[in-house]
DNA sequence: TTGCAATTCAAACAGTTGTATGAAACTATC
DNA sequence: GATAGTTTCATACAACTGTTTGAATTGCAA
């Protein structure tokens, strides 16, 4: 029912200038002037500024993670129940890294608004962010399953560590191109997804965490 | 010259506001009544709100770098201007992550602040953080110094990997406390940094990174 | 003490923000 | 084609923001 026109308009709108110029300098105006709506479009339709930002997350944020799920659950299926380490890494980490690198100028308005979402942080987003633990859980819960033999600790650790290398390298990418000089090459996704996975296997895998090499660090002193 | 006493008042109220309620929703006026000063003392001593909170951050993060600093001359001093690569590393990431982890109820305000710091991301910081640039050359050197026959683009990727732990782990300290129901000892701080040191090391010294194992994703689907 | 600069203060300013209102325009149903 | 419900619109609102102003006060030197 209703055209759902306007609606759209202002979420197109808004996710562009978003992406573009931040969540810090972008108002209502502006949206609402770039999508050719009412001011009161906004709050007619979305019930408020909040609102109209929570939905453009969860919208992109429910697709990452159904794709996510899917190539897991698929993972797990063809191994009957336990899927191999990297394989359930790569569907942790590959779908955000696709969704969010690639060469600059075909990146997608979505694709270009979640890295800001990533950078920014803004209440209504980190209110959704909150809730993903549930959602994680189901990772932690495979790579359990994948690694029977290690301590829980230890798999939390490297579900930190994979997520921490993938958030953080499209968070920074400006930052990590400009440091190696444009040798770090980050529109070749497969290959940040390979480099991501690789390190996060290799954390769960190597010879238990020898306990505290605190040693090391007297050494230096 | 001068008493410097509302100076102070004022860094003094205003990290520790911002490091409790964020920089969101803390205004000059909470800052000023905190301080017990009045509102054009911001101002008159610092400018403006921006410059404010720049002070403050530089103020920490400086000190933050000296450290760094001081520990990786210290290392390749003693190596005869060669460190091993887990000093380096130590080097790197022990002092941020000294300066911000460890036992809740006494953390300093300081290590509240950069937190916030790190999770919210206002501009004023956010340009300086631009600006680290050059400090961190001066570890990607020591680090091709103590891998001679590394590439630079693995040197470069081990860096980002090593920071992406580190300050993964200090934005997200909640959630994996959280996800991991305590299991994850974010107080015992040693342990945090030798197990990032210990994966990212495992990263920069582990066999060439085998040719993009994309068989691997073929494989899952 | 006098004079001058540095500091503090209350008050106002100027601008912006998200939101609410109530009338107008539209749409579809009977 | 009247009616009821939805959507749009111009406008106003109310609150809050960082910043400025100019007068008062203070502190210090001559």
């Amino acid at each position: 029912m209703a055209s759902d026109h306007t609606r759209s308009a202002i979420l197109a709108a808004a996710e562009r200038l978003y992406a573009d110029r931040g969540f810090g300098d972008v108002t209502l105006r502006d949206i609402v002037a770039e999508a050719n709506v009412n001011l009161a479009a906004v709050n007619y339709h979305f019930g408020s500024k909040d609102e109209l930002i929570a939905e453009l997350f969860v919208t992109r944020s429910i697709a990452t993670n159904r794709e996510r799920l899917r190539e897991l659950k698929a993972a797990e299926e063809q191994g009957g129940g336990r899927a191999p380490i990297e394989v359930i890494l790569r569907a942790l980490v590959g779908p955000t890294l696709r969704g969010c690198l690639g060469p600059q100028n075909q990146r997608s308005t979505a694709a270009r608004f979640m890295i800001r979402a990533s950078i920014e942080s803004v209440p209504p987003i980190r209110r959704i962010k909150n809730r993903e633990i549930d959602h994680l859980r189901k990772f932690a819960g495979a790579m359990r399953r994948a690694l029977p033999e290690r301590s829980e600790v230890d798999i939390y650790w490297g579900l930190n560590f994979a997520l921490a290398m993938a958030h953080h390298t499209i968070r920074e990418s400006e930052r990590l191109t400009k440091l190696s000089e444009g040798k770090c090459d980050l529109d070749d996704v497969e290959d940040v997804v390979a480099r991501v996975v690789s390190v996060a296997t290799m954390a769960l895998t190597a010879g238990k965490v020898e306990a505290k090499p605190r040693a090391l660090a007297r050494d230096a002193r």
